[in-house]
DNA sequence: TTGTACGCGTTATCAG
DNA sequence: CTGATAACGCGTACAA
């Protein structure tokens, strides 16, 4: 016996010889395949049994060569993997998506960007392997991406680069409010000296934060120049913790844009001997899994992020359905989790 | 202007438009695009020079029709999503898988286990979508993965399946010596009452990690009994950490088979008072991202996840390749990282 | 309701 | 070295 690529696998049935098995035409069976309502039953019942007795399946090539299409859709992803497979996060938003595409018959290709994102992705992409695309964690400068939009139908995750059509669709937070939320809470707790780290200022997530942040210090007349920037990693957060804490020593809140860059935060409040929330405050963004078993748990601002990954595949779904109400945007809910950190 | 679905988008370029463009037959054209060396230099550049101004790229489904490949391979998931997208282990494996892919043509397909899992994976296997197949975290009575293998060239992550194919090929780490790492730390360290977390028993990971565990306290004639199983999940964990400390509370060590399950341990520990390590030692295993930032950094065993992944694809493309030399088994090394908790 | 025949875009075999 | 031409497996007008 022989085992692995060399091993000599049987040559899978065909349609040609299903029908032959059942004593009709190919495309008889290819009706029944395809269930079509103009097919006899009692031959429906002689194809399936001829079917399941040759253990056919069709074969996905040959279907979409002729259908021209291809019950694949694509997730892209124009970021670091590092930072991609890093953040719970994301984990949370393919699950979202997987189960959406779990009650179809589409399948997921995944396309984390590589040294050469632009130029293999686009390939990819423009070579009919998939009929759409669901784009995750983009950034401004990611010109590619917005060519995506314009090959086929695509749903981006997040508000789109700037220079995307403006017919994008899209699925969102309002992050402004969610950053409002965090702010306004840190205010109310009686903060007075309130800094955030930032997550990258090239995309929308990262942008929005931080100004509904500034919005509600300065309705609140608190100053607003505890700010540094990161990257949405937690090494990067710890470093932009220490710049900040060693700026503004006397910070006694903190709203980090991420939960992820918040446990990076926390390590640096730490290893300074700072007591949270007693000496300063924290407050989170994503309700990911890391904000409950954190150190210190983390009060932080929830998203649904699960639920944005189901919306985006399901407001593709329907764009590829040829669905003409689909609304361009969809913007989901966020709400305040309080937990320990303040 | 129109968007979505209903955009019309222009049919991309064939074959037959860029031989027609060049002057030249198809089969020239296909000849340049697949690099064969039996085209005259010449003529290399003026098909490519069409295929440029065209921006012609090749039609997979096409492709892979008349060449019987897809340059796309599965990995499959039998396991419940919330469990895949919740454990860090897995996308460090992910990671590794598209680093390898990203070095090649392939691209990868998610299949992650749905409530129909045998039934619609099989089905997507079969027809032809892909030219191999990872399979990752499964279970002993998961039948249809056996299956996979006999249809298609497979690498599994970790021991396969008691009932697989003996030529199976897979990539794993020695779970019963990365155990023993564990135990013998435990027991260096002056601990006399020490208790495991196990993961599924219906998983090799699961039981070596016991069977290691177990060994070497018999070795050293420590008392066995403190033993509870779980399921790789940190809420498993909890619940089977709350039942073993209720039957053994002079407890002062616990071998916890994996990082996830660990934070659900310490939480534990935590609520009941325990100082950790000095009432309770705790090791893990994985050295998972969690293990460093957990509330008390973890000491664990550390395996080369991602490695792992990177290994899989590595394995798989040379069986896609026809490589004879391909070893059935790549087993990776274990080591004991220190850090606080023991 | 069912069968025939052509087309989908490539690869691959053969002549030339 | 290059060009016809036949597969590859399936969908689908069109005809019956």
């Amino acid at each position: 016996m022989t085992h692995g690529a060399r091993q000599e696998r049987p040559t899978p049935p065909t349609l040609e010889a299903v029908a032959e098995a059942a004593g009709v035409s190919r495309a008889t069976v290819s009706r029944v395949v395809n269930a079509s309502p103009t097919v006899r039953p009692e031959v429906v019942d002689i194809v399936n049994a001829a079917i399941g007795k040759l253990n056919y399946v069709p074969n996905r090539a040959a279907r979409s060569l002729a259908s021209r299409q291809t019950q694949a859709i694509a997730l892209v992803v124009p970021e670091d993997p590092t930072r991609f497979f890093g953040d719970p996060y994301f984990a949370a938003i393919v699950q979202g998506i997987t189960r959406r595409l779990d009650e179809s018959e589409y399948i997921l290709n995944l396309l984390v960007a590589s040294d050469d994102p632009a130029h293999k992705a686009m390939r990819y992409l423009r070579s009919g392997n998939v009929d759409g695309a669901l784009i995750v964690s983009h950034h401004d400068d990611d010109e590619y991406v917005t060519d995506i939009a314009t090959v086929m139908p695509s749903v981006f995750g997040g508000r789109p680069p700037n220079d995307a059509d403006p017919g994008s669709h899209y699925v969102d937070i309002d992050n402004i409010a969610g950053a409002q939320l965090a702010a306004r809470h840190l205010i109310d707790i009686g903060r007075t000296r309130i800094g955030t780290i930032t997550g990258p200022v090239d995309m929308p997530a990262g942008i929005d934060r931080l100004n509904g942040f500034l919005r509600t210090l300065e309705a609140a007349g608190v100053a607003t120049d505890a700010i540094e920037n990161a990257d949405f990693t937690a090494s990067g957060a710890a470093t932009a913790t220490r710049r900040l804490l060693d700026r503004i020593p006397d910070a006694d809140a903190l709203f980090v844009a991420s939960d992820l860059m918040a446990t990076g935060a926390l390590t640096v409040l730490r290893e300074r001997g700072l007591s949270i929330p007693g000496d300063i405050a924290v407050v989170g963004f994503d309700d990911s899994p890391l904000a409950a078993s954190a150190d210190v748990p983390l009060t932080t601002v929830s998203q649904p992020s699960t639920g944005m990954g189901f919306a985006m595949a399901d407001m593709l779904l329907r764009l590829l359905s040829g669905d003409e109400t689909v609304p361009h945007r969809t913007i989901m809910p966020t709400r305040l989790v309080l937990r320990a950190s303040a």
